[in-house]
DNA sequence: CAAAAAATGTAGCTATAGTTACAAATTAAA
DNA sequence: TTTAATTTGTAACTATAGCTACATTTTTTG
């Protein structure tokens, strides 16, 4: 088909891929932290070699991803120290939790098996926006 | 704390977090495929600029992920040529876009605004498993 | 306390996905 | 039909996140 005669593109919806996009980059990030608070809760610590064993990567990861959440502010580390969350770290893995566990809860509430609801979890907590949030916690209530 | 004194650590639910991570190549193919499905029944065709444009990335980008994308055997291409899926990637593009529209659907019918809706469901979409996505659709019968 | 084991760190590789800058081809217009 | 605009392609860079292989440090154990 000659270009010419092509309508023009419509607006570009764009601007949610872009979201989608820039969130993945924050994923980690969070996936991170709040495996390091569950882990100094239930061990008093996070090593290094717990979590790789959690998240299911090596300790060459988890490393590296540590390097870049201390350069973000959300770790300290020690060389051959356990690792520990800043303020900003135990804020942001409190609210992740907070979020993880009402998305588990809603999906539980729609008849989805415990152990799917936990994997989808994993992955729809991150696109949950804070108003889809409160629905969510709103059904939940009114059962 | 000495290690030797730390409690051994849980069950690692590493799975969970391994299936996030794998699923992100699969994201973007799906993202693609459902953008080259739609302008092409918009417009008559996929081209470049179009798919640049709606996904919110320069054309280089567009170019290199089509080079994947053709190699996995969901489009074909030629050069300077528009871009057509293959039957694989229009079925890949039709399951996508069934699975998009039934979540921004029960999205909405929780009372989360359309745009939130649409903006939640493109990044929601990609983790909603097959149980959770009945269980979506169940929900909107119901009502 | 010395040796073995475990944990941590580093070097260097891959893949994906983004970018800018520039080149080549195609399409549209003068 | 030549020129200008648009589109497409390529080169070369960045960041993130995965890996294996190997070095170093710490911890445990004989």
């Amino acid at each position: 088909m000659p270009r010419s005669t092509r309508k023009p593109a419509a607006t570009p919806p764009a601007e949610k891929f872009r979201r989608s996009r820039r969130d993945r980059a924050a994923e980690t990030a969070q996936d991170y932290v709040e495996a390091i608070a569950d882990l100094s809760a239930a061990l008093g610590e996070a090593r290094v070699v717990d979590l790789a064993r959690r998240l299911g990567v090596t300790h060459v990861t988890v490393n590296r991803t540590l390097a870049r959440l201390k350069k973000i502010g959300f770790v300290n580390t020690l060389p051959y120290r356990a690792i520990f969350l800043t303020d900003a770290g135990r804020t942001l893995a409190a609210e992740c939790k907070l979020r993880h566990e009402t998305v588990t809860a809603f999906l539980r509430s729609l008849g989805v098996p415990e152990k799917v609801a936990e994997l989808d979890a994993e992955g729809i907590e991150h696109h949950v926006s804070p108003e889809t949030l409160v629905a969510f916690e709103k059904k939940l209530k009114r059962r």
